[in-house]
DNA sequence: AATTCTCTTGTCATCTAATGAAATAAGTGT
DNA sequence: ACACTTATTTCATTAGATGACAAGAGAATT
């Protein structure tokens, strides 16, 4: 077949041939059967075919021109897997190095309706006076640093910090998590306000921001 | 190959099962090798095979347990996909036939940062008064009824109705566009509100509300 | 612990069905 | 009408996808 001999051949070249197809038409947004096949290394003839089961998936459709387009199909599966608690999934590795280099609790939280935001997990912090755990509340968006960050209310530094917020003497630093142009969630570490300072404050912010930029980085 | 003979094969197995997989994992959320396989009707090694394609490309990833979730790639694409203008081009139809039924302006809005909304699609209406265009316009959220919709606040009819929201003397329906549980648009109709009445609202949000259910429906 | 499940993973021979070259069709511009 | 680009179909070839089977890894039951 292929491959290192003892390896076995994990995966099938017909579909990593159709998933780059694929991400290709939804990278580019628009895509006609030339530049498609150009893109991913293919003959016109074998692009064409799997574009052509992707098209009957209602993963793309073609436009007027003939070009091909995102489909309903991704959007819809997109979504979904997003409400699925994969954001929770995708974000504990992340909040659990927030943890072991701060101490401090890490949130995660996404919008909800009404002007709100939700709290949907929670890696606990090691210090033992740290922040109980809010998993499952509700906060308004305005006055909250998570509010602010799902927002996109960041100043120059690229998170923010709100102390008193929700509660009296506890800081939080947060940052968006974006996917494309849209905020989807936000990341937030809630620290007992006498144990933070300014330097704190600025590394959290940045340790946040990394952590933030690599979840859905390619 | 198969398939009747004159209609070439358009399609390609491999591919189809493939997607086929994605989409289960994705609808449900969390399987295990075996029930995917079951799903779709594969054998274990080949639903196996195609499984760890999927997750060589991340559009799907093992958790702890081994089961199979949706992964990052899916999601990004979404957004992507979403974000491309593939909302503004799916709504066309829909925007058409409420223009035909109604003679009013259709809208399509999107959330934008900073608590607004935004403008990006418009079938005109075919009164001779009709409302301008206003694609490419921001839009408070709190004071316009795409805003309301974009948010979910409507009531229990469904849609929400503004009068001299964003501007005087004009009355504006709209919806939400839900993708599973988020909200991704709004679709809205503009009318001067001399010409409006209590009944052609309420049939206008049912027209609204029908499209847009319509919309991701599979 | 030993046995019996169930589920996942690896191996391999078979032959389907994916592949790309080349021919043809359908446009597009000059 | 012509040259040129892009999409589509056809088809012979054989790469490589497939599924039966075996082996391994846990759980659960005795």
């Amino acid at each position: 077949m292929s491959a290192i001999p003892g390896k076995p051949d994990t995966t099938t070249r017909t579909a990593e041939r159709a998933l780059a197809l694929l991400s290709v038409v939804c990278e580019r947004g628009s895509l006609t059967l030339g530049e498609a096949a150009k893109a991913v290394d293919l003959s016109a003839s074998t692009a064409l075919r799997l574009l052509r089961t992707l098209e009957a998936a209602t993963f793309i459709r073609r436009d007027d021109e003939g070009s091909y387009r995102p489909g309903v199909a991704i959007v819809q599966l997109g979504v979904l897997a997003l409400s699925q608690e994969s954001l929770v999934a995708l974000c504990r590795d992340p909040m659990t190095r927030i943890v072991e280099q701060t101490g401090e609790s890490a949130y995660l939280s996404i919008p909800a309706p009404g002007r709100q935001g939700l709290y949907v997990a929670i890696v606990e912090g090691t210090h033992s006076v740290r922040h109980s755990n809010w998993v499952g509340r509700k906060f308004p968006l305005d006055s909250s640093a998570s509010g602010k960050a799902l927002q996109g209310g960041t100043g120059d530094t690229g998170y923010c910090v709100v102390s008193d917020g929700v509660e009296r003497d506890v800081t939080a630093i947060a940052v968006p998590i974006s996917v494309g142009d849209r905020i989807v969630g936000a990341l937030s570490v809630v620290v007992p306000s006498y144990r933070i300072t300014t330097s704190s404050i600025e590394r959290i912010g940045q340790l946040l921001l990394g952590e933030a930029r690599q979840l859905y980085a390619r």
